[in-house]
DNA sequence: TTACAAGTTTGTAATGATTACAATTATATG
DNA sequence: CATATAATTGTAATCATTACAAACTTGTAA
């Protein structure tokens, strides 16, 4: 089942020094051609069929891999449900109360900086927004 | 121990249509009185002493009365950790990687909206950084 | 090819925060 | 006081996450 993705994938893994397991690809490549910030349930659910032998615990592992390594941030909005990110750059986050879904949106960060945090040292931005999504809220309207 | 903070806040409860039982009254004061963005387990230990029958139960079910009434904002940064903020006012948060203490800083997000969000409903607005504080900057300068 | 070491994956058990729930206790009102 | 209503409590259940040891893979060298 080698293709190009397949290949791309793997180097890509070698270069960021993880070594490119089968299940890590799988799992990369779910998060690189679904950007809807699963959850681990999502991402094992999503694989189950492929890889019959995989385990809730390989998924685990291998998040907590990818997290340190830079190439997934993880997305706390609720407190009870964690998700994953393949999408690393500073980007802001809504969620829809709604239908639950996590839309992407574009913000610039850098000219906000406050008199409070002089001095800090900065490592991470987080923004998140939530509310009705344009989907929910015209599918209540033509009710 | 009637006192006048405690009058306050018990009219404050009452007015939110919150009864003012002595569970809540001093659970309120508490978070009135130390903005420290605390845990279940920080109010339930800051407060077993004078409320020697208090429950944890009590505390969650408290917050979530709470948080119902707006009288009280989840905070969810560690998605390990759920903490609670008296100040329901839009406001960022910073957390220390070092020593983990939440600081407020005041930020205006009015003027960042952003064309991707056209037609979305926006019901809350959250933004928090992660990095490391002035205190802890400084204590490790110094060694 | 075979043997071995190192790393990966798996299943199960442990942990710990949160929730469900029924019994007990407190509060308010007549 | 008597009663109704609401609040509190302790215990058990739930569920996501982590710990851990056994089994399996992979790459390398004899
Ligand atoms: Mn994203
Ligand atoms: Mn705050
Ligand atoms: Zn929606
Ligand atoms: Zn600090």
């Amino acid at each position: 089942m080698l293709n190009i993705n397949n290949i791309i994938s793997k180097d890509y893994l070698s270069s960021k020094n993880i070594k490119p397991s089968f299940a890590r690809i799988k799992i990369f490549e779910y998060l690189s051609n679904n950007h809807i910030h699963p959850t681990i349930d999502e991402i094992y659910h999503a694989l189950i069929d492929e890889i019959p032998t995989l385990s809730k615990t390989t998924v685990y592992n291998t998040m907590k891999i990818f997290i340190d390594n830079k190439l997934v941030k993880l997305v706390s909005i609720e407190d009870t449900e964690t998700r994953y990110d393949i999408n690393v750059q500073i980007h802001g986050h809504f969620k829809c109360e709604s239908c639950g879904k996590i839309y992407d949106f574009n913000v610039d960060l850098h000219n906000l900086l406050t008199d409070d945090l002089n001095g800090y040292n900065i490592h991470e931005k987080n923004i998140y927004f939530k509310g009705i999504c344009n989907t929910c809220s015209n599918n209540s309207n033509t009710n």
